[in-house]
DNA sequence: TAAAATCTTGACAAAAAAGTCTACATTACT
DNA sequence: AGTAATGTAGACTTTTTTGTCAAGATTTTA
């Protein structure tokens, strides 16, 4: 459960690219920016720029920009460009089924448990994140822990405000 | 940001010996059950009872049992034995400090929004996880996904009420 | 005591992820 | 046109994670 290199190191590299203010960020620049081999850096720029959160131009005075402003790339969306979700219904069934699921159905009882477990946890943590933008990252910065709980709460009341009540009577 | 098959399958393996009713859960049992190899099992039971939450028997009616009662044991904790967290203070700012933090002092920007933000993320999660127990997921199955939001709801708000007029507000 | 069933441990093998290298394509500047 | 600075792509190497194997230790049962 922890977060990957490539979710790491690629997020950061995004970030330097949004912050850079004379005009587009190349490959030498951010590598040295953050620390990292410029080969490396390029691996992680063409996955970013293949999920379409980025623009590059070649030459000699090329670079990477943002495709979208700041403002509209949500974290969720691209972490998952990064990485994997924490539940991935393609093959979870298929990968997990035990000597319980014999017909095709998944009839594990334990394993259905634990999908139903991090759909849910994927759910919450996929829409809080989506709630915070790359601007915010930035502009933000030391009102990060607020900022994230405040958007995880608004997310949990979101579909049904009931539970507001329910909550304000214990 | 994907759980690691350690984290999976351990998990799994610890439901079945919580679920096992008659007296402690052999290896052969447990693999069969799952699907896994024998030897597989036998490594992952090794890393939850060094854990602490399982006490194991040699000998031919040997096998394995819960060293606390189900209710008492949190899926955090689990996860935490199991896997890494999310945010491990102890090696990140080493890991990733880039060239703007020469002086030993933290002074990467990026990094650190970053850090403030893996942190918070590992909070809540870890705060709602720890509210779900082993006995939560045998009983609730069905009810798993309300639970999780009701625990999640709980937990976010169970330090500052305040924000609950905040978000009535709204 | 012998045999069978179990757990334990560390070395090993296989697969996946992380990171590097090389050859090449594109553009700007002179 | 030539050169230097940039991004692109795929093969490759290294490291980490996953999973297996083999030898041994413990307990029960006959």
């Amino acid at each position: 459960m922890k977060i990957s290199a490539q979710e790491e190191y690629g997020l950061r590299c995004l970030l330097r690219v949004a912050k850079s203010e004379s005009g587009a960020a190349s490959l030498p620049e951010i590598a040295t920016a953050e620390g990292l081999s410029v080969a490396y850096v390029g691996k992680l720029m063409a996955v970013l720029r293949h999920g379409g959160v980025l623009d590059s131009v070649r030459g000699r005075s090329g670079g990477y920009t943002l495709a979208k402003p700041a403002e509209e790339i949500g974290l969720g969306s691209i972490l998952l460009i990064l990485g994997e979700p924490l539940f991935d219904e393609t093959d979870y069934c298929k990968k997990h089924a035990g000597t319980e699921a014999p017909n095709g159905v998944c009839t594990n009882r334990s394993g259905c448990t634990l999908k139903s477990l991090w759909q849910t946890l994927e759910h919450w943590m996929r829409k809080t994140l989506d709630q915070i933008t790359l601007a915010d990252l930035i502009q933000n910065e030391g009102q990060l822990p607020e900022l994230l709980r405040e958007r995880l709460a608004a997310a949990v009341f979101a579909d049904e405000p009931q539970l507001l009540t329910l909550n304000v009577v214990r």
